[in-house]
DNA sequence: CGATTTACTTACTACTAAGTGAGTCGCCGC
DNA sequence: GCGGCGACTCACTTAGTAGTAAGTAAATCG
């Protein structure tokens, strides 16, 4: 599928990265019948994050179906961001994020909605867990939330670039750590 | 100054969003006089991370210089990365290290030796607060170190696509107090 | 069955990228 | 005044980019 050879190129190289000749290579297509399913890159690339912000946050309300507590929530939130860096991939809204000031302006609006979205599920998860008894952090839940998403695409990159992806495992484990511990009742 | 110019529109737009016309024509002079300076762009690319690595070194070395302790330290090198941001620019390691995969060879090595000299240095500071009995924080001083370039670097990114450098001052200061805390003697 | 739509291909345009080589211009020591 | 040299410019090549226009085979619909 278009969709799917075009995310993991995005991923991996950047909106920048790739081009149409690429994703038709792959799927023994020509450019021009890209073009017919998308007409310009700019369409292309705001499906991309439409449909990655879409399946993100079905990922996020599947986390919220195990009844396991904040705190396992939150690991789970990085085991999202784990098996990501696992497959060689950074996080999409990521990248395209270090790439901003180069892409069209429909595409922008979008990319901030994502992290937008993010500090609202872990902001939800750090109040309601600390409303609970089981988390303690410091300041506003949102604070928190956006340091962690932060954290965690920042330990992405510099992960990738220092070659261990293995690495990316303990630097998000400690970062979660630090910005919220776990309390047992 | 060639390096002026291709660092800001690298530290904007990435190095693969600038050309050698681009840099020409705010130099006022042609793309051809780039290439005698620097005969292919991974040249221009390998003094670019060299210069600022060195001048980077440089501002870390000139923080040692404060004889104000560890904590005061590491909120100085918050601050470089604060100053960065407020001019419009990413860290040029950091817009690198997402196009890592996009990149000449000899560009990738440089790019991980300036996260390992950042993860140096912090890990001195963090060794010799501890030491000196005025931080304290969890498991190795190099664990953190690298949590907290990843913390730094990620927070820039994300604050760039969310339009406020504002938010990124108030994130680098939860995520700098959350992973290490200072201790009054 | 004929009309239309879907998913392409072929062949192309217009443009931009990096990079090259030959030639020019002004200055500096002699 | 003259040779040489560093710093360019001009004119160019090669290779790739997004995007378009016209045509086609096969499926779908009324």
């Amino acid at each position: 599928m278009i969709l799917d050879a075009a995310e993991r190129r995005a991923q991996v190289l950047g909106f920048n990265g790739f081009s149409y000749a690429d994703v038709a290579g792959e799927l023994g297509v020509t450019a021009a019948s890209i073009h017919y399913h998308f007409p310009a890159k700019t369409d292309l690339g705001v499906r991309l994050i439409e449909r990655y912000t879409q399946r993100f946050l079905a990922a996020l309300a599947q986390i919220e179906r195990h009844p396991d507590g904040a705190w396992a929530r939150l690991q789970d939130y990085a085991g999202i961001y784990e098996r990501v860096l696992a497959e060689g991939r950074l996080c999409l809204c990521g990248i395209l994020a270090a790439e901003y000031e180069t892409l069209p302006e429909r595409m922008r609006g979008p990319i901030g909605a994502f992290f937008g979205a993010n500090e609202d599920w872990l902001t939800a998860q750090l109040s309601e867990g600390r409303q609970a008894g089981v988390l303690a952090f410091e300041g506003e839940p949102r604070g928190v939330a956006a340091a962690l998403t932060g954290a965690l695409e920042g330990a992405m990159l510099v992960a990738r670039a220092r070659g261990g992806a293995e690495a990316f495992v303990s630097t998000s484990a400690l970062a979660l750590r630090s910005l919220c511990q776990p309390l047992s009742p």
